[in-house]
DNA sequence: CTGAAAGCGCTTACAG
DNA sequence: CTGAAAGCGCTTACAG
């Protein structure tokens, strides 16, 4: 049961294995006429590439890493991991590449995961993500020339390729609007300030808010987990002073926002909005439905890898800006003076419910 | 910025490549001293294998391969597969194995996806998922020879070797869980009706409320989304003899039946219990939290692997069971007559808003 | 215990 | 346009 080879072929068609390897990838080297019969001999024969021999003489492996450096608790919850994996796949998929996954716990072992990946040649090049504000994986990478792009930055992220979204202007946009609906105590619920985004957002929606003239914006950190999510909620509703709309940094912890304001007894979107950033089925789950900012995930995956593999193919470093995320109003914000945000069934439902 | 190779170490160390070759796999064939020497040259050279070469010439990849034949946006939401994933990891990674990761859109593609690993090699086996009554996938793979085990089963997987959950049990135990706190009518949101599981489950349900005399049973029929879900949820809770408990097939199901009891302006557990089947963070972000099926869903990933490697490393096909789900009361579940079921704080909380 | 050699299945300069 | 050959970096029988 031993299956074809290009040598095979090659003795079938009365060639050497070289043109039948040019006549199998498209390459010069073979006329027309030769290329059809080895191509259809190898049609014939069911033959398929051998991938390890491949990657060996070729020095490629026509594979892309990616991995991811989270506890695989917070990870099974975060939709936007999984959306941003498909997207990655179905590029992929396009340009018959493999994916080689790996979740690790931390920084420390996604280096050594590189490391390992790049000297052992397993993959032509990783996708990297949830930049720090300090990130040794930047330098390390430049340092192996390992093929790297960045799905975050621009800041931070060095020599390396960045895709990046506007999330300056996201936030911007964000607060304008909560402003507009009559908000002057808005706070947030960030992620953790080590990371790139959550600074790029913290001092986005500081400068927005002074500029409005709103009332001292209040940001509490978290790491990005339900747990301190609901925490940071309790802790900001609790306040005398206590805000009329909270920013969440990620969807889970304003579905966890949700639970609190059950808890204690307050109505959303009546006492306070909630706003969730990275928009998922998870907040259509809620009642109401959260609002939240919306971006394509699985596109923003695609884009990362096209520019991946132009990395892999030599192209210069660049920074590419992705879609900005949208706002999506649903059930969970509303005028300060109590008037429903649109008419949203959903939302019209809450409305009536509550007040 | 030539990698080092096996060759530069022989030449170091003075013996031959083969040589060398069996000091760095702890191969007999070389003595201590010599071994010793390589080894000391090899590290001090940074070698470290070349993964194609190695699998040309071993005909083996130490690779792992995963597909998921889902829709992206159902896929993000689930916490199963990454937990399940994430397990995967952790044992392959003990072993020195990579994953290779795919997401498809049906068994078709899955399928192909199979083939197309297996004749490049790119894979030494692979674990599959979400078995279904009819399961094409366990032909084909019997036949194609590529080694596998089903997370599943054990019934309909053929002669490949499953790793399964005792769903009957866990279903029984569930319902008898229900009966004691005093439910005669208990209906289900199920699971799509071409899954093994969720005809393992139809059938232990039949069963269980036959025997212990509850009012006729009633499934839904769903596809695991939580649209669905809720639609399901709502006609249940519709009905002129509408049920005590519901118990779903997921989390994610649940989590959007809470949301269709609030839009009903029903109260939780006061006037519906509800059970999830499949226990995540999810459940502990909705409120009340859900009470849940839990299991050890890593460590059932992590056994699959360690089962697959055994048949990669050609054990006979064998059906082995993991863990049996097991229930986690929370605060979504309550006797008939309104009693709480236990004193978990957030459950006594709900209690005390909602009725 | 050790060495020399063949071979895994491709790709890619290098000559014709 | 085509062919013969070397080589990618390992592993593994096969002799000594």
């Amino acid at each position: 049961v031993k299956r074809p080879t290009i040598a095979d072929i090659a003795q079938r068609a009365n060639v050497s294995k070289g043109a039948v390897s040019y006549a199998l990838n498209g390459q010069p080297g073979v006329s027309a006429a030769t290329r059809k019969r080895i191509l259809a001999i190898a049609a014939e024969l069911g033959w398929t590439p051998n991938s390890a021999a491949r990657a060996l003489s070729a020095s490629r492996s026509d594979t892309i890493g990616l991995v991811l450096a989270r506890p695989a608790s917070t990870l099974g919850l975060e939709p936007f991991f999984m959306e941003f994996i498909s997207g990655i796949q179905a590029e992929l998929q396009l340009r018959s590449r493999g994916l080689l996954f790996q979740v690790v716990a931390d920084h420390a072992e996604e280096v050594a995961v590189y490391r390992r990946w790049w000297s052992a040649r397993s993959v032509d090049g990783v996708v990297v993500v949830d930049l720090d504000v300090e990130d040794a994986r930047v330098g390390v990478l430049s340092d192996l020339g390992l093929p790297a792009v960045v799905a975050g930055g621009p800041v931070g992220a060095g020599s390396l390729t960045t895709i990046w979204t506007d999330d300056d202007a996201a936030m911007t946009n964000l607060v304008e609007y909560l402003a507009a609906l009559g908000h002057q105590r808005i706070a947030r619920v960030g992620g953790p300030p080590r990371m790139r985004h959550t600074r790029t957002r913290t001092e986005a929606f500081e400068r927005a808010t002074v500029r409005l003239g709103l009332r001292a914006a209040q940001t509490v950190d978290t790491d990005f987990s339900d747990d301190v999510g609901a925490r940071a909620t309790r802790a900001l509703l609790s306040s005398p002073d206590r805000p009329t709309a909270i920013i969440f940094d990620n969807d889970v912890m304003a579905v966890a926002g949700i639970g609190v304001t059950a808890e204690m007894g307050l109505s959303v979107p009546a006492d306070v909005s909630l706003v969730a950033w990275d928009d998922s089925v998870l907040c259509r789950l809620t009642h109401p439905p959260l609002t939240a900012l919306n971006r394509n995930v699985s596109a923003y995956g695609a884009h990362s890898v096209r520019r991946l593999l132009e990395v892999v193919g030599g192209a210069d470093p660049g920074s590419y800006r992705d879609a900005t995320p949208s706002l999506v109003p649903r059930g969970t914000t509303t005028r300060i003076d109590g008037a429903i945000t649109q008419d949203h069934p959903a939302g019209v439902r809450a409305g009536v419910i509550r007040s």
